[in-house]
DNA sequence: AAGCATTGTAACACTTGCAATGACGACTCG
DNA sequence: CGAGTCGTCATTGCAAGTGTTACAATGCTT
């Protein structure tokens, strides 16, 4: 079971969006091109970044603006935009245990701590990530191409 | 997009054979019964452990029985077991960016050392907690019942 | 040797979620 | 108004997880 590919997705377009809003006008269509994918895919997952209040989307003129300074989002924050995990929970039970046998009575609870804590390990890396290091990474390998 | 139950099943069958393995024959079918699930699946997972050489299972007869000591079985080596991750990513890339755009030609390699840094994040946390810990845990719980 | 319990595995159906696509209304600007 | 763009819906295809049935293979037990 992977990620899916919207989280990756989401950095390549506010990748994008940095690289490129002063020379183009970034729009769904530009982006699905840059991305190789559908512009439907593309407008989805900027709805999900629009609702988490990271960016704003222009109807009818196009273009996209990021909300907040750029060192100040991280990927978990766009982690948790795009990812619609149940609860907030990485780790999947199985429904319903058997409550007449001791263990699977019990294994909820037993194991609840230390997922949140495998989960917290993840999501705090997450937080070490700002799109400002996509972006000066992204210029970087673009200027050493040459 | 969540892990698969598969890994919170197998930790839960580790945990009843070490409860139970001198009480009753710890089988697929008693297994299913304390999870609430279907012995085919249990028996699948038993597979995918045994390919790993963490249990035995005994043919004909049944039983399980761990091939290390529990103190030295981690979650991680269940989760290697169990999932069956491509490459072992747990990022998912959208598979053909253009290559003409200076972001999408790059994108793979500026994501990827960040991407493996928060895997690696919560492999390493994994590694933390054993079988042995869930054993003991099991039995604080189990006594504290009554 | 025969019977029984159990595992190993294949096959199938069902559900869910992601992704691709087309269509069309809503909105903004020139 | 008209062109361009976003917002959203419906449909389709596909893959994966899960549940279930069925049956062969294995190894005790008698």
């Amino acid at each position: 079971m992977q990620i899916t590919s919207r989280f990756t997705v989401a950095l390549h377009i506010f990748t994008c969006v940095e690289i490129f809003k002063d020379e183009y006008k970034v729009t769904s269509d530009f982006l699905a091109g840059s991305i190789n994918t559908n512009p439907v895919l593309i407008r989805k997952i900027l709805t999900q970044l629009k609702a988490a209040g990271l960016i704003t989307v222009a109807r009818g003129t196009g273009g996209i603006a990021v909300t907040r300074p750029i060192s100040e989002i991280t990927f978990y924050d766009v982690y948790q935009a795009i990812e619609p995990v149940e609860n907030g929970d990485l780790f999947h039970f199985h429904e319903n245990p058997n409550p007449k046998c001791p263990v699977g009575r019990n294994i909820h609870a037993l194991l609840d701590n230390k997922l949140k804590a495998i989960q917290s390990a993840m999501e705090d890396e997450m937080k070490k990530y700002t799109l400002e290091d996509l972006k000066t990474g992204a210029l970087e390998r673009i200027a050493n191409e040459q």
